[in-house]
RNA sequence: GGGCCCGUGGCCUAGUCUGGAUAAGGCACCGUCCUUCUAAGUCGGUGAUCGUGGGUUCGAAUCCCACCGGGCCCGCCA
């Protein structure tokens, strides 16, 4: 079928026939409400010395006969486009009957790695960190979306300082209790005072770390426990919100099958050494790849893992902290420059969250949980489900209240563009209503209790359409170049505002368009109409996380 | 000190890539609409010199320069 952009491009070349030095910039996607495609015709009017009215007879002639388009008019210096209602709407119900799905036209054989969350294993996910799995699930679910061969990824640090940290400090004071995520964390909270308090302590951490990377079996035992337990709640949290890991990775893998080894090798030509300790040179910066006992850094140990990827993966795409940026941008150079290995790659950074009383810290111990988050948005979805909903059973209000918590919590993180910092606020992120999830899922709710209740029609499409149906067809229309979109700019939150504008439009429909009580043409099409907006909701909340209701 | 990101009504955001029509939503506040398909909704109202100052342009929230404010980075941490 065709899309926005094809019209878009008919319409380029018709004009381009009879006035070639026609700007492509200049004819857009109207969002003012005059048309549905705009053509900002100043440049032409002044090039060809002439009036727009005069530039419309011309492009009318051109393109009128076409029969796509509904009408041309002229206002100032715009001319304005309105494409043929009947047409969009008839092609997003041939292709919903056809394939199920609008729209089923996108395919890429490419194989993807969405590489997310990643975050270390010593305590709790935290609203902070839950950014990156929420923007990296969405961003993995839309290019699945639209065909790629997805696999998210997680790649576990169980070699690095902070974790040897957490295992020196579960030994020295919590080495009898039992194996819990509360447990460690304390201990880890407990090692950090140590080591500020006595630098010594740091002493038992280097040990752990030459020992665990020289293969002790039961050091190495003990911290993949450990992290197996850690790892675990996060998954349950993980899980909570929807989001599945396809592979997980195991930093110290890398050093054990030698891959870390390998990599120092291929780049032995670039080395060079500081008191023992081994770097390569990128841009002014040293980029230390190897401590002077020989233990291995997060550095050398990322770069065995991004090579890993390209032999699988055509795409490699990370989702990563604002501080990360500069060592992301020193493992492109060095795979691209030192290791000469070419492949897209891209990362997606989020700025970060943090209180009103100032910056998280797992250490710290000032964090509010992920767990915490969806706890505290449960109970306040459940005490408005029961309020509005007295005549549900208890099981199915906590069904309904799960739901709603679950979305409006992806949703409110989801939604923000990721590089804006954001200052985590409850009543914000327990709000219900205005731009959120649930105020989406109860414009679906509404239309999916007009279809229970309608009576099916297979009626023709007929070709005049009111105002309100117009509005609602067109902006369905604009769902796969929302799509777009979202997918070249790597935003998932592109989508999710395109799905704000959805719903808006589609409330205006549901007060002034009566659908049940229509006469039967205005109720067939009606019909349809909400059939394709049910679908389009659905497709673009199970992207973004959001569990579409059919009562709420 | 250097680099990257952010700055839009009282508060939170969209729009910035690709410059164009009265700057689009939400929260809060004031008022409206449930004997009509679910009021987690609708409609109307108050409220913005788009951080500041220059520049480019017929035209700047958008592009360029400088400055101010906030965040992140500049480790043999990750």
């Amino acid at each position: 079928m065709l899309l926005f952009n094809d019209y878009r491009k008919m319409i380029l070349d018709g004009i381009a026939a009879i006035y070639s030095d026609v700007r492509e910039t200049d004819l857009t996607l109207d969002r003012s409400g005059h048309g549905d495609l705009t053509l900002r015709a100043f440049s032409l009017m002044k090039s060809h010395s002439v009036e727009a009215g005069k530039l419309a007879e011309d492009i009318k002639k051109e393109l009128l006969p076409g029969g796509y388009i509904e009408s041309i008019e002229v206002l100032g210096g715009y001319i304005n486009f309105r494409l043929s209602t009947a047409m969009l709407m008839k092609a997003i119900s041939a292709e919903l009957d056809g394939t199920g799905r609008y729209p089923d036209v996108f395919q890429d054989p490419e194989r993807v790695s969405v590489e997310h969350t990643s975050t270390n294993p010593t305590g709790p996910i935290h609203i902070g960190r839950i950014r990156n799995s929420i923007i990296g699930d969405a961003l993995a679910k839309l290019l699945q979306r639209y065909g790629y061969r997805v696999t998210t990824q997680y790649f576990i640090n169980d070699s690095g300082r902070q974790v040897a940290s957490l295992y020196a400090g579960y030994r020295r004071f919590a080495g009898n209790k039992p194996l819990t995520t509360e447990n460690l964390l304390k201990a880890y909270q407990e090692m950090h005072q140590e080591t500020e308090r006595n630098p010594d302590a740091e002493k038992d951490v280097d040990q752990v770390l030459r020992e665990y990377e020289s293969g002790n079996p039961q050091i190495m035992d003990s911290i993949r426990n450990i992290c197996s337990v850690i790892l675990g709640s996060i998954n349950s949290t993980l899980e909570k919100l929807g989001i599945r890991i396809d592979d997980y990775t195991w930093e110290s893998d890398f050093i054990r099958n030698g891959d870390v080894k390998k990599v120092l090798e291929q780049l032995s030509e670039h080395i060079r050494e500081e008191d023992g300790a081994l770097y390569v040179q990128s841009g002014d910066r040293k980029m230390f790849l190897t401590r002077n006992d020989g233990t291995s850094l997060y550095f050398s140990r990322d770069i065995a893992y991004h090579l890993y990827k390209m032999e699988n993966f055509d795409w490699i795409i990370d989702v990563l902290g604002e501080n990360h940026k500069e060592h992301a941008r020193h493992i492109k150079y060095v795979m691209k420059n030192l290791l000469e290995k070419e492949a897209r790659m891209d990362f997606v950074f989020y700025s970060y969250v943090s209180l009103e009383t100032g910056k998280m810290t797992t250490r710290g111990g000032n964090i509010v949980t992920a767990d915490e988050l969806i706890d505290r948005a449960r109970e306040e979805a459940l005490s408005v489900v029961k309020a509005k909903r007295p005549d549900l059973p208890e099981d199915r209000l906590q069904e309904i209240a799960n739901a709603v918590a679950v979305s409006a919590v992806r949703f409110h993180i989801g939604k923000l563009n990721a590089n804006k910092q954001m200052v985590f606020k409850w009543s914000e992120a327990l709000s219900l209503e205005g731009d959120s999830a649930p105020f989406i899922m109860y414009s679906y709710a509404r239309a999916a209790s007009i279809l229970r209740k309608a009576q099916e029609s297979r009626g023709d499409l007929s070709s005049h359409y009111d105002e309100c149906e117009s509005r609602l067809i067109k902006k369905m229309y604009l769902y796969p170049y929302a799509l777009q979109e979202a997918v070249f700019g790597l935003k998932p939150e592109v989508l999710a505002n395109y799905l704000l504008e959805l719903t808006r439009t589609f409330n205006d429909f549901y007060s002034t368009c009566p659908v049940i009580s229509a006469p039967d043409e205005e109720r067939n099409r009606r019909i349809y109409i909400l059939r394709a907006y049910t679908a389009i909701v659905k497709d673009a909340g199970t992207i973004l996380g959001i569990r579409m209701l059919e009562e709420m």
